[in-house]
DNA sequence: GCCGATTTGTCCGTATGTATC
DNA sequence: CGATACATACGGACAAATCGG
């Protein structure tokens, strides 16, 4: 396992922190301390350091030191953040999950689905629809696009389990880079049929691209979430870079 | 004005990306090429295309170069993405702006309003309502809870222009941190009241909280948007790269 | 398949600047 | 004012991935 010094350090403090050793609100023991600490450079530290900024964790100030920032959060919806599987936000979310394909196909892109995924024109694609259930409830209805030449051997039966694994342990793919949209819409016929709604009449709906290593946008895919079941964290660092305006 | 020097590399990497100096899917010119045109150290550009990354404008691949996979949206709909005020958000996607307080009152927050919130009870507050105006129309429904000792001298009169120049500009403060949840909800009966909703009967809603540089939450915030004017962008990449040295 | 050149990734030590107390 | 802590920047070293000969 080639895992950077500055990643275990950050795992550490990370773990520190959400088990409040480092409890919210005190001060993390200063870069100085933790080169001492960890036997590296005080570089190295910082790097940790910038990911937990990264993410909410923490927040450095400038000759004072760097404050825990981080509550957990009791909410038992289902959250999402990061790159993540659905199986795992599952796990992460206590919830039992399974997958049932309603759709496999095979398709070659025309004018219309090149419009709306991005994907030139004439490239072959597996068209895929898959229903998500949570607690064997039908909660999520996906729908994956994949470029058919970076995903060779694809098929049913992976799809019911879990695509990613298949794309990261088994073709060895590097996935990078997703750029996502977040939308409300009001709910299609297909939403009603096969999502549990109940009496809600809307979805909330995430549209992504996903790029690999080699910087092809090999996949698109969109997820049209029940609204009950759909919680979307972020965390954001203003960079002072452009003050002037 | 103490602009570091790889804030302005990373600003002229990424005018050059979005003139298409560098276009989508080329690769940039080397590291070592980037030291020599700017005269620094590898570290520094190394830190300027590290943002670049997070930011979804480029894409590293070790052994190979980076490669540009920016691409500008021709998406006409209200965008949302960072740190951004309704005004700065509103100019970028080319829309006329207005903004109305319907509420500003001072509160002590009580056991409900602090559940909600996160301040301690006994906290003073201003509460504040506003309606934004798009073009004319009604779309977004504004609630903003502040720590009353954190922002003194807020007024109505400030708060129908934008409160975060005033927090910014007028107070000094640096807003730093910001945790945001997105969800989708059923329209309440305040919202139909002042949100031109038309057919819809659900609202897009972000609720954040805000951290200044003191580390104290200092602002608890919700809007609730009219699904049509609702676009929340993110990009996510898998590999950490942050060189913050 | 091997080798060397190129390119990115990780880590270090040091120096200096700036904010806080 | 000095001590402490974070911020920026430099230069060097070596590892790992890629690619062409």
């Amino acid at each position: 396992m080639p895992a950077g010094k500055f990643q275990n350090i950050y795992k550490d403090i990370k773990l520190k922190i959400e088990n409040k050793t480092y409890p919210f609100g005190t001060f993390l023991p200063s870069e100085t301390q933790f080169t001492d600490e960890y036997l590296c450079s005080r570089n190295t530290v910082r790097r940790a350091l910038s990911i937990l900024s990264g993410e909410g964790y923490i927040q450095t100030m400038h000759g004072k030191g760097v404050q825990v920032i981080y509550r957990p959060l009791q909410n038992s919806t289902f959250t999402i953040g990061g790159i993540e599987t659905f199986s795992e936000s599952a796990r992460r979310n206590h919830l039992h999950a399974d997958t049932r394909v309603i759709q496999f196909t095979d398709l070659i892109t025309d004018d219309r689905l090149s419009k709306r995924t991005g994907f030139p024109v004439g490239t072959p694609v597996f068209f895929i629809q898959r229903i998500r259930y949570l607690n064997n409830r039908p909660v999520i209805f996906d729908i994956n696009i994949f470029r058919a030449s970076e995903v060779p051997g694809l098929t049913p039966a992976i799809a019911s389990q879990s695509i990613y694994n298949y794309l990261e342990n088994d073709l060895g793919m590097q996935i990078v880079t997703c750029k996502r949209r977040i939308t409300a819409e009001k709910a299609t016929q297909i939403d009603c049929k096969y999502i549990d709604l109940k009496s809600y009449d809307f979805v909330s709906v995430i549209t992504g691209q996903t790029y690999n290593a080699n910087g092809v946008m090999f996949e698109w895919n969109q997820s049209r979430h029940h609204p009950e079941y759909f919680n979307f964290y972020d965390t954001v660092t203003r960079k002072r870079l452009t003050v002037t305006e």
